[in-house]
DNA sequence: TAATTATTTAAGCAAATACTTAAATAATAC
DNA sequence: GTATTATTTAAGTATTTGCTTAAATAATTA
């Protein structure tokens, strides 16, 4: 478990690495809270489900489970996930639950929705 | 194994889970690749080892291992990741490999470098 | 040449992840 | 009330992930 901490070669630059300590402190909220927004983002079976309620408005545990032909459970557990840090919320009607993103909405995401869009393969 | 593929509200638009099923279609690949730059980037060591090369311009693998604290294995292991599939790139000098952001500049990891900065905790 | 240094690679392992099936809630209909 | 439907939750499991330590490359230096 000991941490080799650096090497020794002649050009590490002491000055850089402080500043990029210092970089990391400063931005560490943003990075802890950004990475855990990718992380969501970064399983393809969640990226579709964001990227079809980006696209359609709202839709059901149900509906995703007969488009991306899963379990409803597996669907349901990815949707917690995401409901948890707040990236979707839910409207009861009935005993149907119609999910949409938040509408504060959430400038990284939208970005990877416009770059999904662009990259659309032309038919 | 047997896949509940819908549920059997009146209300289920047929019509709109085919459109679903078609967007996903032709975004597939667009989704497959957006994702998994997303998984990378979502870890948050990778997104730091990503974030001090966009404000650093290059840093070898000693270097991080310095400033985040972590074994260089550990960091090499990252680095190879983000190598694979392109987001990064080496140089050599010497016994030393210096890592940069590829330069045919990512538009979804630049907003995420920008938001970063943007939520900068002031001091 | 051998020794040192920077890095990568490989093997092993603990923790996290994404599914499964079964059971529990919650709302509606009979 | 019971039955049905939509969804969530829980428990179990196989796979993936991120580290560890040790060994292998690669370049430099003596």
């Amino acid at each position: 478990m000991a941490l080799e901490l650096s090497c020794t070669r002649a050009e590490a630059d002491q000055k850089q690495l402080m500043r990029c300590r210092e970089t990391l402190g400063t931005n560490s909220e943003a990075i802890s809270e950004i990475s855990k927004i990718l992380a969501l983002a970064g399983n393809e079976t969640r990226l579709k489900i964001l990227f079809l309620l980006y696209e359609e408005g709202e839709l059901c545990p149900c509906d995703f489970a007969d488009i991306l032909e899963m379990s409803v459970p597996a669907i349901s557990q990815h949707i917690r996930k995401m409901k948890d840090v707040g990236l979707i919320v839910s409207r009861r009607e009935g005993q149907t639950l119609y999910y949409s993103l938040v509408q504060n909405h959430n400038e990284i995401l939208e970005n990877v929705f416009i770059k999904i869009q662009k990259n659309k393969k032309v038919a």
